[in-house]
DNA sequence: CGGTCTCTTGACGGAGTTCAAAGCTAGTGG
DNA sequence: CCACTAGCTTTGAACTCCGTCAAGAGACCG
């Protein structure tokens, strides 16, 4: 039970004591997740919020033909969860995947409640992750109305290279939008150079 | 000065009494802003959030090209700011332009350190607003990824056919990702059924 | 090995862009 | 009330980016 990583995490947006820390961290529990396994199926509703210290997740939503459209990777220092399940209990409408085998801290409704009574502060800390969270994805979505598949492509390696290393083509191509053949064909152009 | 249209806001997430949201809107001040004039511009610092009382604001970016992506419209109820700028002090990536003549409440930086310490539910509000955009960029950009530029545009009018209806072309061409002439061509292909 | 999954490649097609021109408003001032 | 302009919309032809389909070549794992 490593909970070094996901204090950091927390210290990186919230100053809290050593005290509200192991407070915060005593509500969350362990659990090993094999490749391929999943941790939420789109319909279910979702009943924790997890925070990756080991491997790596695809969230992604399948439309009514079967096609997957992921929306983020989730490696060792991320969250993963639907937010919108989870808060409101509705349908969720992602699919939380290992991709690797992987390590998740998860924490339920009530456990969280507790924690927004116990570290009022906590409150801050989400509405702080929440916003970040929100603004690198209206960047994305600018990024997206901009730049060509294989601007995007380069920017994606770039950003994240160490997810995008232990990533398929398939994988990759989905996250941008694009078809796993046309990634096949920006990889081709760009080694000819 | 109308602050009914934003306690209602403020109601439909957090409930408060009717002294705390008198509190809140005391720290709101109104601006009236002309049509085409500018609340932000990419690259100063953000230094308010608003409310949309009346009429029609675009939330865009501009790139190195000088081509603009419009990352969405706010019309009254809906809540406009440059984040990142505004709680960081970074120079805007967005401009905030008015499409029609507006009326804004906006709050500044000081005020709403004040808020947050006067009624410390606030905290909770705006997460559970920032909460909520993220949720509904999620889906967005999952539809960006699922859907035809065709299906895009019918989305749009079908989920906001009152800003839809006060916008050109080229406003609605430029926050789907696509050009305004095909806009134009998409309305002559529907108009033919 | 043998099967499954992934990657590459190519021919073809279609969705969306670019560029250029012309017609349509709607506001503006004389 | 008309004339003028500026911005918006439409249209078409040529073009590009990217998707689809199909086939084959690795690569990995039991």
């Amino acid at each position: 039970m490593d909970f070094r990583i996901l204090k950091q995490n927390i210290g990186r947006h919230v100053a809290f004591s050593d005290v509200e820390l192991e407070a915060i961290c005593s509500r969350f529990r362990s659990r090993k997740v094999a490749r391929k396994e999943f941790l939420l199926k789109q319909g279910e509703v979702c009943r924790f919020e997890g925070f990756v210290t080991e491997g790596c997740f695809r969230l992604f939503s399948t439309n009514a033909d079967g096609v997957e459209a992921v929306l983020y990777f989730a490696a060792r220092d991320w969250w993963v969860a639907d937010i919108d399940s989870f808060t409101n209990g509705a349908p969720a409408e992602l699919s939380i995947q290992a991709i690797e085998d992987s390590e998740v801290l998860f924490i339920g409704k009530e456990d969280k409640e507790r924690l927004y009574a116990d570290v009022p502060k906590v409150e801050q800390l989400f509405r702080i992750m929440t916003q970040k969270t929100l603004v690198a994805l209206q960047r994305r979505m600018i990024r997206n109305h901009t730049l060509s598949a294989e601007e995007r492509y380069l920017h994606f390696l770039s950003a994240y290279p160490d997810i995008a290393r232990r990533l398929t083509n398939l994988h990759i191509a989905s996250y941008l939008g694009i078809t796993h053949e046309f990634v096949s064909k920006i990889r081709r152009r760009l080694a000819g150079k």
